[in-house]
DNA sequence: GAGTTTGAAACT
DNA sequence: CAGTTTCAAACTC
């Protein structure tokens, strides 16, 4: 076996983290011998929550090639014919156990194909270089393994649960390692979720969502709870097997981590998403420095525990936004660093060392304030409905803390008058008319101006009516009734009261340059939001290329509801949204507007079954979407407004 | 907390 | 209806 392989065979779980959301994704992805094939799963009932199947999407990706790829020769020519092929489809379908309601918003993370990243004479470099070089990590430690055991492989269930493993530094404990890459400790903080894994005789995996307040990823805590590796015919061909880790964030303070559990004597992993607590504070705060919505805080996994540090070398991949820190594994960690304008960070680390693991880092986040919550259920939201999300208009009743100090809150300057709600102790006005004492000067003056303006009570943002009586379809989206008229803050900030709302601006809208991230208002193809997509393959901490390319966002006549965002790196298909925070009420539909469409690409219909194997969609929390065809990424974004 | 910016509301 | 002024929230320092 040629020293310098990155690795026979990786089995990595890219959890979605809307993977509990209808039309989103599981993904399995095996990296084998130069080469990376993508095995994702899709609910074949996109709308179904609670009895959600899970199966196997057809056109599992091949992502690597390297020049070692010929010299190698892959075990399979086709990925049909990559035993984990074998397996994952043997393992299909994958059916929750029980999958709690989301509410809506959870970051999508998923690893669709193939980085073309990958193919970079760069990467080849690392490839090529001491770095990558395998070796047994084990050695005399790991008495009765050897090179020559390469044939030699753990049970099925353990060979997946291993794979679970990749902070695994211990593993030279359970023996089950052919080749070392342990390089993430337990200890490392993945946000996002909270996933068991165990069951070992259940389904292969389930997750379970502890929490499914709107807020969801923000607050949820998901369980990979059930975990049933089959028997396998993979086994045998696990040559190499290296720990792999999603990590997950929610901004710069990843809160999810992974823990060893034992469970029938085989060691487990729980791997915690958790959401962090301080992304809406984070998303406040990108807010205030006037980022756009989809940019995300970068971040990366971080060692809690020195002793556990991975000291060796490593090969990282950092999906990460250009402005973010992205803490890097060491020194003379080697990677490739994509720059996304997205909540996203990505990173996989592979080591040639002895614990170093090879790691997949998700940093996911969203960005933006909370759109409006679902009004699927009526055809206006309320000001507090839309409001409420926003975490700085603390409420008390029905009353807003106004501070008015001309108008005696008989205006509609006033938010506590404008709400049909009077002032309490907790606005900080003058000469306050609003209260009840006053009632009845207060209803003349709501005559008086609902005389001149009927509607100037009414809610201000209001749900796009349905189209058609399908109960399936996604939830109707909401828009400002009388739309913006901004100018300066260009639809970004909460000056605008669409943003505020969290709905894009739409044709009633008069605003000047608008980038509202929830969805402009035209049907043009581009918002005007560009954004820099940026690869930086980097080998031993020297950044040796970088490719960066602009990318724009485009309204896709495909899709209403969405304004994508094309890219020409085909690494990910899915990048978790950004900044619109997490609060995210309606995430959902964008998920379910994904997945039928998802369902009808990647399940063989469309006759595209002949493209490329890329062809991948996914939807992220913020309803960002990102899609890969042929080498394309692409980004969609809620153009919710564009129902008029 | 004070000052500035912004855009909706109110006014002309 | 358009332009201007007023106002208070949002934002910045």
């Amino acid at each position: 076996m040629r020293q310098n392989a990155i690795s026979d065979h990786t089995i990595v779980l890219m959890l979605d983290q809307s993977a509990l959301l209808p039309g989103t994704f599981l993904s399995l992805l095996h990296i084998c011998t130069g080469c990376i094939f993508n095995h994702r799963y899709v609910k074949s009932n996109p709308h179904e929550v609670e009895n959600a199947t899970w199966m196997l999407m057809p056109r599992t990706t091949l992502v690597m090639d390297t020049p070692e790829r010929n010299q190698i020769n892959p075990p399979f020519s086709r990925v049909e014919d990559s035993p984990v092929f074998s397996f994952i489809n043997s393992l299909s379908p994958i059916k929750p156990v029980k999958s709690a309601q989301v509410g809506q918003t959870f970051s999508s993370l998923s690893f669709p194909s193939p980085p073309r990243a990958f193919t970079s004479s760069n990467l080849t470099c690392f490839k090529e270089s001491k770095v990558l070089r395998r070796h047994n990590p084990f050695g005399a430690s790991r008495p009765g393994l050897s090179s020559e055991d390469g044939n030699k492989f753990q049970t099925s269930e353990e060979a997946i649960a291993d794979s679970f493993h990749p902070y695994n530094n211990s593993r030279e404990s359970q023996g089950n390692f052919h080749d070392g890459i342990s390089v993430v400790d337990d200890s490392i903080a993945l946000p996002a979720f909270k996933g068991i894994m165990q069951k070992p005789d259940s389904h292969f995996m389930s997750l379970v969502p502890e929490s499914s307040i709107y807020n969801g990823l923000r607050d949820s805590k998901l369980k990979i709870e059930d975990y049933r590796p089959e028997p396998l015919a993979i086994t045998g061909q696990m040559q190499d097997k290296h720990c792999v880790a999603m990590t997950s964030k929610i901004k710069e303070k990843p809160d999810v981590e992974l823990v060893s559990v034992m469970n029938r004597g085989t060691r487990r992993r729980c791997l915690n998403f958790e959401t962090d607590s301080v992304q809406r504070k984070n998303s406040d705060d990108n807010l205030k420095s006037g980022s756009l919505g989809y940019e995300k805080q970068l971040v990366s996994a971080k060692r809690k525990s020195s002793s556990q540090q991975c000291t060796m070398p490593a090969v990282g991949l950092h999906l990460n936004a250009p402005d973010k820190e992205v803490i890097s594994n060491d020194e003379s960690s080697c990677g490739i660093h994509l720059n996304v304008p997205s909540c996203t960070s990505v990173q996989i680390y592979t080591s040639y060392e002895h614990q170093e693991p090879l790691a997949i880092g998700v940093d996911s986040s969203n960005i933006g304030p909370e759109p409006a919550k679902d009004n699927s259920h009526a055809l206006y939201s309320t000001v507090n409905d839309v409001s409420q999300n926003s975490p700085k208009k603390k409420r008390h009743g029905d009353c807003k803390r106004c501070k008015c100090k001309k108008s005696k809150c008989l205006k509609l300057y006033c938010e506590c008058f404008a709400a049909r709600a009077y002032c309490t102790g907790n606005c900080s006005c003058k000469d306050c008319y609003n209260k009840l004492v006053h009632k009845d000067k207060v209803i003349q003056v709501r005559k008086q101006i609902e005389s001149r303006n009927p509607l100037a009570f009414a809610p201000k943002v209001i749900a796009e009516p349905e189209i058609g009586n399908d109960p399936n379809k996604t939830p109707a989206p909401a828009r400002h009734k009388r739309g913006c008229n901004c100018k300066q803050s260009v639809c970004l900030k909460k000056y605008c009261e669409c943003f505020q709302a969290g709905v894009g601006c739409s044709l009633s809208c008069r605003c000047e340059g608008c980038k509202n991230t929830f969805g402009r208002k035209d049907g043009a193809n581009s918002i005007g939001v560009e954004a820099q997509l940026e690869v930086e393959i980097e080998v031993c901490g020297k950044v040796v290329e970088k490719v960066s390319q602009r990318i724009e966002v485009q309204n896709s006549d495909n899709h209403p509801d969405f304004v994508p965002i094309s890219t020409p790196f085909p690494l990910f298909s899915s990048l978790s949204e950004g900044k619109p925070n997490t609060r995210w009420s309606q995430p959902p539909k964008h998920s379910q507007a994904v997945s039928d469409q998802e369902m009808t690409d990647v399940l063989g219909g469309g006759g595209r079954s002949d493209r490329s194997p890329m062809t991948i969609k996914t939807s992220s929390p913020s309803g960002k979407r990102i899609s890969t065809s042929k080498g394309d990424l692409t980004l969609s974004f809620p153009s919710p407004n564009r129902h008029q």
